[in-house]
DNA sequence: TTGAAAGCGCTAACAA
DNA sequence: TTGTTAGCGCTTTCAA
């Protein structure tokens, strides 16, 4: 069975194939009898249009690029779902991109990339997409893209973001209402932008609350487990320990109860530690960690809607659109000892 | 800057826009110095081949999908690594399809794609390259494809896969070797083909020493945390207690862990505790889980190239290649306590 | 509201 | 060894 064209169909119809191209591309000016008779002719047929041909003619694709550079598994997969699952009512591919955002060369692979490979538009992940080359390359190429859990703002491009100082204040408060006052932070990598904003959101809250920050309770991480042990390992052989670790992300918390468990420290009994993201592991390790979750899957489908409005030059209503984390409670954070 | 076409190419080099084809096609019968020329312009004009209008014209796409019905992102992100990587050492794109193995619908959503998208062949991971009706409908469709982790042989499709039988082996006898005797077994999900290879494994190195196995210590489990800690419950509590216990994977291991912990039984010192996959998390809890890594990435790659010679109707030498799992061992298993 | 013809960039078939 | 021509399946332009 070879499959059908738009020929066939055109023939099937009884009409012209412009008019079988005019019914599939939607467009005004058709008489709508003439429009059932050919998507009867296309039902029949079971036809569906070559996307290579459509794209070969009109100069588009259909396929829209995910750039990312992000160690976490969990993260990019969730993504990956969100967007796919867009793409597809959209009628849109997905290509993948993985990178290096440190790679000297980066400016010269995307540039590579979008004059080599068909695509409609790029998907920026952060943190390339808070590299202004990047973007100015792209605002240059006349590439459409969009920003992902971007921490820069940008007039020339759509994006969409968790609002992270607001999720780390609800953190704190959390834990503030558990009783906690003596509550220490390990920071994220300063290459990532979530770090200073979750950083800012701790303070914020912290402030409110008329509580002093001991600087000693506050320490710099990584994002990654090692960083978070070593940061535990200060905070917790002082003199004057801390009853809370708000972690920036749930590997460094799972580093601290790692040197919790080594400093026979109960947790949360005598000590509470919170992570961020909601990661795998927050869930595959005892105790489970209170940590907060990005709508991942969400965010990537509003990215793909972002995208596809500014590849189809259609208004974009709102530039940067912002979504909040949802706090998830599990075991590692209690209300504070009383007879301590 | 208009994109160069094959046009502009032949006319700087003073050629047909045939012998343009040829040269890029690396077919024979071209004059060496033709080609020189030819190459030259190509490179001067940084042209590249419109990949739409090629598939347009030849009946390819250079696209692979790789079909995945896996919960586990660390796998399907490695595997997706692996896969890109040989795919643009091979000039192929990867399109990415997600699906639910226990679909009803499995088998129309597969020939919905491969009847109505553009793409040279399929990657199957397990559990759906082990389903038979699929594997039948693209024989019979005359779609390439090439599976990956794979338990059923088949000889219309090349497929690649880890010796997990062997691998289960060695964990086992690494228990063995750290003075254990008395080894419980939590099996995977009955769906999964590793689940009965590697619990064979288990028995086979088991009765090479001969060490009984204790029937009570063999538990059913699901590929879960939850699974791995309900079985744990059961195995931990029995009067007559096993001094390691090997999980079929890593998320059942540390479910293991958090039911240790909670009995106050120490890891790894009066009992081990060993998993399967190295998944991320057997790197982010405490005791690190001692593991089995599979070569995902190579696995992945070396699925790109059989496939990519399917499709390109060569020879395949082997038609199912092995991989061998490796070894890592973490604090979560120890020697035998002799005082016990 | 509809259709005819041209052509996107490339390769296959055939010819020279 | 190289070139000419046609055409993949669709959309665009222009005309009716």
């Amino acid at each position: 069975m070879a499959k059908a064209t738009i020929k066939d169909v055109a023939e099937k119809a009884g009409v012209s194939v412009k008019t079988v191209s005019r019914v599939l591309n939607d467009e005004p000016r058709v008489k709508p009898s003439t429009k059932e008779k050919v998507e009867k002719a296309v039902a029949e047929l079971k036809f569906k249009r070559n996307p290579l041909a459509c794209g070969l003619r009109s100069n588009q694709s259909f396929v829209v690029t995910l750039i990312y550079s992000n160690p976490n598994p969990g993260y990019i997969y969730e993504l990956q779902n969100g967007i796919l699952s867009q793409c597809s009512k959209l009628g849109y591919h997905l290509q993948l991109q993985p990178c290096d955002y440190k790679d000297p060369n980066l400016l010269e692979i995307i540039e590579d990339l979008i004059e080599h490979t068909p695509q409609d538009g790029l998907l920026l992940t952060h943190p390339v997409c808070d590299n202004q080359a990047v973007r100015e390359l792209l605002v240059k190429k006349g590439m459409p893209f969009a920003r992902i859990s971007t921490f820069r703002e940008d007039k020339n491009s759509p994006g969409v973001y968790c609002n992270d100082k607001l999720a780390a204040i609800e953190m704190t408060n959390h834990l503030i209402s558990l009783g906690h006052t003596k509550i220490a932070f390990i920071k994220g990598h300063p290459d990532f932008g979530a770090t200073e904003k979750r950083y800012l959101g701790f303070l914020e809250a912290m402030k409110s609350w008329d509580i002093e920050v001991n600087p000693t309770f506050v320490k710099e991480g990584a994002f990654t487990f090692a960083s978070g042990e070593e940061a535990a390992r200060k905070l917790l052989i002082q003199k004057d320990k801390p009853t809370a670790i708000f972690s920036s992300n749930d590997y460094m918390a799972a580093g601290v109860l790692k040197v919790a468990a080594q400093l026979g420290i109960n947790v949360p009994t005598d000590l509470s530690v919170v992570g961020y993201d909601d990661t795998p592991v927050s869930q595959q390790i005892w105790p489970s960690i209170t940590t907060l979750r990005q709508p991942i899957f969400e965010l990537a489908q509003t990215a793909v809607n972002q995208l596809v409005k500014k590849i189809k030059k259609q208004d974009i209503s709102e530039q940067d659109i912002e979504f909040k984390c949802e706090l998830i409670t599990r075991a590692s954070a209690g209300p504070i000892k009383i007879n301590k």
